[in-house]
DNA sequence: TACTTATATACTCATATAAGTATATATACT
DNA sequence: AGTATATATACTTATATGAGTATATAAGTA
């Protein structure tokens, strides 16, 4: 990923980096799945651990990622920060709208995405 | 990109790795450049190369790549070898078509797809 | 058969990337 | 103020990647 800094992206100024690194998120399974799991409900870094059954520091890590380029934004919530997604351009959300329309091609992100409906559950879970 | 020869996606049986690798493969300038080309016409190294203005080898390795994972298909007429598109699922080429309606964001795309369009102008140029 | 041309590949180097482990930070709670 | 908890980051290591240059291959032509 090229390294680029958000300020850059909000001027907006090239788009085709824009667009390559986008795929270069896409192409990690991990970005892929915390992408598709935000297309359908914002959450917390502990809920995305949960159900992905993936490390704290690994989300982490692609969330920075994410959060670098301009494609999430985060919140604090008391104690836990959500991320939600932050697509402004039509592009990217038809993307993430093909691979949804074909979820039954990707059993993981399908699993992910009903895990993801009673995600508070994963909450507790968190605690080391 | 994974280590995946053309046989297994023929059997395709993990759609996942799949997409992830397609997305990688667009994650690449140059082979992104290749791929919307593609999409528009069938096309040889050499002509490729005068409308990218990229190096032989360079074009070469990715169509290579491209090749490998199933995504284009190569086919010598005379002198050349012409590469040209193998997407058989709809995903892919959903995605593509997402870029090309937007053609006018990525002016390196646009003005590729116009040079293709004279494309055999870059057959006798090619000469070294 | 020798020569040219179109394309593919090998080799090298510099850089990027992901993951794990440990640790830092920041807020919440007592 | 001190502790626990949620999240972020630093550091390390192993691996992957892309580009350039040189060279190999394979078909076409004289």
């Amino acid at each position: 990923m090229s390294d680029i800094k958000p300020e850059f992206y909000e001027r907006k100024i090239d788009f085709m980096n824009k667009l390559t690194d986008f795929f270069k998120v896409l192409s990690d399974e991990t970005r892929l799945r915390i992408l598709i799991l935000l297309y359908h409900k914002k959450l917390c870094v502990c809920e995305m651990c949960g159900i992905t059954g993936e490390s704290q520091p690994k989300i982490s890590k692609h969330l920075a990622k994410l959060r670098d380029i301009g494609l999430v934004k985060d919140e604090r919530q008391e104690q836990f920060i959500f991320y939600d997604l932050n697509l402004n351009e039509q592009v990217y959300k038809g993307i993430l709208e093909k691979i949804v329309d074909n979820i039954n091609d990707y059993p993981v992100l399908k699993s992910d995405i009903e895990k993801c409906k009673h995600a508070e559950k994963y909450l507790e879970s968190c605690r080391r």
